[in-house]
DNA sequence: CTTGAATATACCTTGACACGTATATGCTCT
DNA sequence: AGAGCATATACGTGTCAAGGTATATTCAAG
């Protein structure tokens, strides 16, 4: 387990989770929006809240879950450097789009780009 | 496995990722700079290439892997609630905070003057 | 055609984890 | 104190995926 990224590999555990972001539940009330065994909620909740994921108050024979930030935003921080290559890789299929769609079909055939925008550096490969 | 979460719950590729992140790698490059052994890197480069995460051609023995966006772009997606929770989360914290400085005189607290957009977030379902 | 390099795949073993069922704990109310 | 609800935990089981080692495939060059 460990890391965030196991955590929300469980389907399960992401539908909790996506339950809990509009308001707190209690245990029961989980159970029954997602329709699975009390136990299965009760331990996906345990791996949920040793991993920073929830919180848990008691009230009365309830246990009321709200969501906690921090283990998401490790998540959405991985992900930062790819959200810049997608973008840089939007722009270069749109200009792409628009070369194709500009141009006549009468026009020479378009060579095999082999070469993005990162040209690959060789570093003494066995040749 | 058949989801873009349980593929990069695995640390071996996210590393890989990562490092196509910057520009495409041949195996071998991938192999030495993560220090991992040869049939780990194919086997998990497979499972990445089946996901949609990554797409290879062919340079005479080489195979070269770069990045394909849509996958993580889902990932994203799944996150993009949470994150409008986040900025929730802090003016909700801020005002809890507020009302602990007036309701329990031992305890100082530096008060903050972050705000942001005020969302009304509170359903009051609590009993 | 043989050799060697680069990469892929097959097979086996091991460990983690998700589930179901049963039971324990804890709280409230009468 | 006892009944009943809400939640947690213990245990046994099956599945699946990751790693290691060995081998297969593909290509280039001599």
């Amino acid at each position: 387990m460990e890391s965030a990224f196991e955590i929300i590999a469980e389907p399960n555990r992401r539908a909790i989770l996506s339950l809990l972001v509009s308001s707190q539940q209690s245990v029961g009330e989980i159970e029954r929006q997602l329709r699975m065994p009390q136990p299965t909620v009760s331990k996906h909740l345990r791996v949920l809240r040793e991993a920073g994921f929830v919180e848990s108050t008691v009230d009365a024979q309830r246990r009321i879950y709200r969501l906690k930030p921090e283990p998401l935003q490790e998540v959405d921080a991985w992900l930062a450097p790819f959200r810049r290559f997608w973008s840089a890789h939007v722009d270069a299929l749109e200009r792409y789009l628009d070369r194709m769609d500009q141009s006549t079909p009468t026009k020479s055939k378009t060579k095999r780009g082999r070469r993005g925008p990162n040209r690959e550096r060789d570093k003494g490969e066995t040749k």
